[in-house]
DNA sequence: CGCTTGACAGGTC
DNA sequence: AGACCTGCCAAGC
């Protein structure tokens, strides 16, 4: 639907394979919406979303400012599934780990937005 | 109906 | 490199 913004986060979201990490950016972007608004979608997520594996675009996990125990629990789950951390809160190399929605490859980058 | 709040991003100083 | 500012926009109150 045209304002189930938080629906097409989920959705999205759960596309995110196990082991890979996503941008808040990215996700944004492919939504149509804001960075905050996926952030803020994610903080009220029904359970079977995978919201940990979604991060702020310099690898790092932005939440945990106020409530740092959804930091620890960010970062042991995403341990579980294979993402190595060279701080508590720094994933190394990013960028391997990074997933980005309906692959790049090579020719799809004329279009600016997708569908 | 209007101000405040965010699990961000990108830029500037 | 790190602190700070601004834009963004739906939901909450």
């Amino acid at each position: 639907m045209a304002g189930d913004v938080f629906g097409k986060i989920f959705r999205l979201v759960a596309r995110i394979p196990r082991g890979r990490v996503c941008a808040y950016g990215d996700i944004a972007w492919k939504v149509g919406t804001t960075p905050r608004h996926v952030g803020w979608a994610l903080s009220g997520c029904p359970d079977g979303v995978p919201w940990h594996r979604v991060v702020n675009h310099k690898g790092q996990l932005s939440i945990g400012k106020r409530a740092h125990y959804l930091r620890e629990l960010q970062r042991g789950l995403l341990v579980k599934e294979g993402v190595r951390f060279s701080n508590s809160d720094n994933i190394s190399d990013f960028d391997r780990y990074r997933w980005r929605p309906r692959i790049p490859r090579r020719a799809s980058r004329t279009s600016k937005k997708p569908l």
